[in-house]
DNA sequence: AGTTTCAGTGAACGTGTGTTCACTGACGAG
DNA sequence: CTCGTCAGTGAACACACGTTCACTGAAACT
């Protein structure tokens, strides 16, 4: 029968294939408001499955929001490691980044959204998750800095807190290009200017006239 | 009946009463979740009251959450009042108002906590509201900034760009006040490290040994 | 071919939800 | 002293919620 089989679902694709589409009904159902918000039978009408079926691929809300954590972050990654691909030089680096930045929330905006929500106002559990894996990043971005050249003079816990600054500022850029998608090339324009004054120094800095 | 009279309570100081225990238990009920996520019912019965009784005062758990900005950006407005009072110099400007921000956060934290909630994850009128406050207070920022000696080569565009750069700083650092307030001490000594470093510049930047 | 596994079903449960309505009774104005 | 106002009551509604249970039927294993 081999016509057939190109045809047919072997029984561990249907079943990632419901678990797919329940994951994309809570990032749908829960844009504009919160995990915390949404009802499992909500997740499981928009899916068309009847809400028992839910308990077959999680036992919770939350756990399906931990699965969430899980595959946003994952996308960041790929963020990341893009980023420090085309950036050799430091000071081109985060300015050259924004562009990057800014496709990327754009074509995951759904992931970056509910990273957003979730981090401030999501279940417990998933706050922590998000919490620590942005705690992990900001780890991995002191480590890439400090191979940067002119970077020799910080210590390595000041070296801590620039990549804590660093990451603080792309949460709230990813949150503004997210809030007005619209905006995009005047909420990068703006951002480049602010890491310039970052960078050089709001004390040094001289406006063009 | 001039006895009576001081423990009496007038109609419209019981209903102010009752108002407030609504807004009050709503703060309570929301911490650790949002304004999305709890019912007018569970309100009415953290005040003692039946739920119809909910509607004299507000006709929806929405509403209930503008007046809640309301008197969130009230607290907000006191804590930039008094920081302006006491900083006349731009350099310690930021450094020195830290701890005050930090009073002020544990003061008022369930109202610091309700922003920081609901501007990412709160119903949709309400969150347009916290963007609209935070929007106002950047204006007043960067005109109170141009007052400041050696801000004379800032171009007005650019004066608003630094405010509203010094001001997502501070939405950041009272999120991390809020969801760790034990370290409160550690916090403070950190961001003021970052201020500097945003205000002298990364790249002038010389840890010392 | 026969048997096991298991994603999805459908009914049922107790409880919580927002909103309506007619009501009570104390305060405050005339 | 009398009467209208109005904060708070309590019953009732139609519906949504999470979770349980015994079930079906097709794919997968032996």
């Amino acid at each position: 029968m081999a016509g057939a089989s190109e045809v047919t679902e072997t029984r561990v694709e249907r079943k990632e294939r419901t678990r797919r589409a329940i994951l994309d009904a809570a990032l749908e159902l829960t844009d504009g408001t919160s995990l915390v918000a949404i009802s499992l039978r909500q997740v499981a009408k928009e899916v068309g499955v009847v809400p028992t079926a839910f308990y077959r691929h999680f036992d919770s809300v939350e756990s399906l929001g931990l699965a969430l954590v899980d595959e946003s972050f994952e996308s960041l990654r790929g963020l990341l490691r893009e980023v420090w691909r085309r950036s050799p030089e430091f000071r081109d680096y985060i300015d050259g980044s924004l562009p990057v930045l800014a496709d990327h929330v754009r074509a995951h905006s759904a992931h970056y959204a509910f990273i957003v929500r979730e981090r401030t106002a999501g279940p417990p559990r998933v706050r922590d998750a998000i919490r620590h894996e942005i705690e992990l990043i900001t780890r991995e971005l002191a480590t890439d800095v400090a191979r940067v050249p002119g970077t020799e003079s910080y210590s390595t816990e000041h070296l801590n807190l620039l990549a804590d600054l660093i990451v603080s500022f792309v949460v709230t850029t990813a949150e503004r290009l997210i809030e007005e998608p619209g905006a995009e090339t005047r909420i990068v324009a703006d951002t480049r200017t602010q890491l310039r004054m970052l960078m050089v120094g709001a004390l040094n800095w001289e406006s063009r006239r």
